[in-house]
DNA sequence: CAGACCTGATACGGCACTGTTTCACTTACG
DNA sequence: CGTAAGTGAAACAGTGCCGTATCAGGTCTG
C-alpha cells in the first residue's frame, strides 16, 4: 500500500503563510480561546479561505499549534540542561526560556495536549532532581508540575509595574519574574529558601 | 419618578426554577464555560424556554451567578473571621469554607466578575494581616490574591488518591487538600514552614 | 519563460446556538 | 374555586461560524 507522497512540491510561499498563521494563532487564541478563525485570518494578513487551505479544520490547527508548542518546550527542556545541571540552576534556566518565548500561556496551559509525555517526563525528572538535592519537598512529580505551570502562568501575565516584580531585585523586567518565579514555586513546593538563595543569589 | 414595583407575584414555583437553573448552571459551566443554554436546562430537567424566562439572556444568568458567587465568597470570609481572628487560622478556615461550597473553580477563576471589590477588599486584609503576623513576607495584596486562586484552582481538582493528598495527612480528604494548600500557599508567599507548623499542626 | 502552485474574492450550504412567539396545559395562591 | 402565573412543546427568524467550491490573478521554481 504505498502512498507515495504525490510530486507535490511545497511551495516556499505556503509554508511562510503556514508559519504566519501560527504565529497570529498562538496570539490570538491566548487571549480568546474560542476566537473565530476569521479572527486568526485578519491577525495574520491573510484571507480566511487560506487559513482553511493549509490547515483541514480548526482542530488540526489546534493541533498543529499543540504540537508546535510541545516541540518548544522540548527544545527548552534541552537548552536548561535538565539532566545535567544543578537542578536548581536548571530551573531558573528553564523558566527563562520559556519566558523568552513569550507563549501565550493562558493558552498553554488550557491545552493541555501540549503537555506531550515527553515534555511530563522532562519535567518530573527536573523536580525529583530538585527534591533529592534537597531543595524541595515536594515528592509527587505531578503536583510539581500543576503548581509549577500555575504559578508560571500567574508570573506571566503579571503587570509590569507591579510592586511584587519592583522588589524582586534584577533590573531586567524578564530576570525580575524569573526570579520570583523560581522563588514562589520553590516555596510552594516546601523548600527552604535558605537553599534557594545559597544557589541563585548573586 | 416611582416606577412601583407591578402587582407582579413572584410564584414560589418560579423562584424554585430560578434556584435550579442556577445550580444547574453552576455545574454545567465548572466543565465547559461554553456550554448552551440547552445543556443546562436539560441538567436542571427544565425546558431551554424556560431559562430564556427567568433569564433574559445569556450574559445576565452569568451576571447572575456571578453575583451568586459573590454573595457566598463574602459570607465565606465573614464566617471565617478574617478581620479579628488569627491570620493563619482565618486562612484555613476560609479554605475550609471555600472548599466546601463546591464551586467550580475553574469557572468561578475565570469569571473574574465574582471579585467583587468587596471581595477583594477581604482577602487583601487577610493577606496583610498574615504578612503583619509574620506567616509570609510577600507584600503585594494582588500577588498574595492571585497565588492563592491559583493554587486554591489547583488543589481542586486534585484526583483524590493522589500522593500529594495523602501524604497531607488528616483522614477525611477535604481536610487534607485544606491543609495542603494552606501549607503551599504560606510558602509561596515567603513564609517560613516553621510558623505554620506551630499554628496547625495538630 | 512556462507550468505548477498559491492567494483573494465571492458565494453557498450547513450547523449550532440564541432569543422570541404562540398555544395548550398544569400549578400555585388568594 | 377561579384567576393569574408558570411550564413544555413546537416553530420561527436571526446570527455567527465552519467547511467547500469556483475562478481570476499573482507568485514561485525549474
Amino acid at each position: 500500500m504505498g502512498g507515495e507522497s504525490p510530486p507535490r512540491r511545497i511551495r516556499a510561499d505556503a509554508e511562510r503563510s503556514t508559519a504566519r498563521i501560527l504565529e497570529a494563532a498562538e496570539a490570538v487564541f491566548a487571549e480568546d480561546p474560542a476566537a473565530s478563525l476569521e479572527r486568526i485570518a485578519d491577525a495574520a494578513g491573510l484571507a480566511r479561505v487560506t487559513v482553511h487551505r493549509r490547515f483541514a479544520s480548526r482542530t488540526a490547527l489546534l493541533d498543529a499549534l499543540a504540537e508546535q508548542l510541545s516541540q518548544r518546550y522540548l527544545l527548552g527542556l534541552a537548552e536548561a540542561r535538565v539532566e545535567t545541571a544543578p537542578p536548581l540552576v536548571a530551573l531558573h534556566r528553564l523558566t527563562e526560556i520559556v519566558f523568552d518565548l513569550k507563549l501565550g500561556h493562558r493558552f498553554a496551559v488550557q491545552l493541555s495536549a501540549a503537555l506531550t509525555p515527553a515534555v511530563v517526563d522532562g519535567l518530573d525528572l527536573l523536580f525529583a532532581r530538585l527534591r533529592d538535592a534537597g531543595a524541595i519537598t515536594a515528592a509527587d512529580p505531578a503536583w510539581c508540575r500543576q503548581v509549577y505551570l500555575a504559578l508560571l502562568h500567574e508570573v506571566y501575565d503579571l503587570p509590569a509595574g507591579s510592586p511584587t516584580l519592583t522588589s524582586a531585585g534584577a533590573g531586567d523586567e524578564v530576570e525580575a519574574k524569573v526570579n520570583l518565579l523560581v522563588r514562589t514555586a520553590v516555596g510552594a513546593l516546601g523548600g527552604s529558601s535558605d537553599t534557594t538563595g545559597v544557589a541563585l543569589d548573586r
